[in-house]
DNA sequence: CTAAACTTGACTATTTTAGTCAGGTATATA
DNA sequence: TATATACCTGACTAAAATAGTCAAGTTTAG
């Protein structure tokens, strides 16, 4: 199981962008340029941020990304559920009529893969932005 | 973030294997038949779970495969591991020389996703396979 | 008016996944 | 001893997902 590179970009651009937009907002091709992420591809990412309302756009020269919440508000669940970064440990569909697998029975892991669901869920909904900048502040440039 | 086919099936075809090894050896033909899963497939699995000592097989007729160990000695860990199942949060080499991303900083969220990657494996190292047979003693057929 | 920056949608190479297929070899049992 | 059952091994492949690229816009500060 393995984070996909957009889950893990989305949330390194919304970090560099909580750093930097204190006072103007911040163009991707800086973020672009800061954490080695194709231009090409953020942008398809901010798309979504936006229309997720995680961030605001300003066009035009000297436009860029602001984001649209405190970062206290913005947990990692948020930001992966907006670029649908999803944590999947099943296959069967929840309740479906005949269950897992097109059996009659429930399979017998499915308890466990959602405790895990469940688990790592956890962990996203209690982390936000904030907390990520905290962690970050020793190393700040 | 997903899980894959092959670490969910190995921990159901284990399940499956211990509920039945008590008095015979049990043929990938039944766990097949069971679970629903390829056999060809499941040769595949169950001969790494065999190299990493889990279980033990027993040619011939009437063979099969046995647990090579006690249900509460065989943790999840030990089961993704055999068939690498791996969590992967990061892209970068640990403690490679140039850190994340051939950049020359450390990337940003670089202890987030450790944080994470430790998070979901603390819920391996603390499930057995005896966990899940106690689990399912209600729906046993 | 023009360069910087956002906006949108289609396209594609690569990798991973989830198997299949085709041959084996060993052994219990009749 | 014949045979069916079951393990064993390696190569192959279709489909899906991933991680982008590419092209053609629109907006707006200066």
């Amino acid at each position: 199981m393995k984070l996909t590179s957009k889950g893990r970009y989305a949330v390194m651009a919304l970090v560099d962008l909580a750093r930097f937009d204190n006072i103007n907002p911040v163009s991707l091709r800086d973020i672009s340029l800061r954490q080695g992420i194709s231009l090409d591809y953020l942008e398809q990412i901010f798309s979504k941020l936006k229309k997720n309302e995680i961030v605001k756009s300003i066009r035009g020269t000297q436009g860029g990304y602001v984001l649209n919440k405190k970062p206290n508000d913005i947990k990692l669940t948020n930001i992966f559920h907006a670029v649908d970064e999803k944590v999947k440990t099943v296959q069967c569909k929840k309740e479906s009529k005949k269950g897992c697998n097109g059996k009659a029975t429930k399979c017998i892991t499915h308890n466990l893969w959602d405790e895990l669901e469940t688990h790592i869920n956890t962990f996203f909904e209690n982390k936000s932005l904030k907390d990520l900048l905290n962690n970050n502040k020793e190393t700040r440039i």
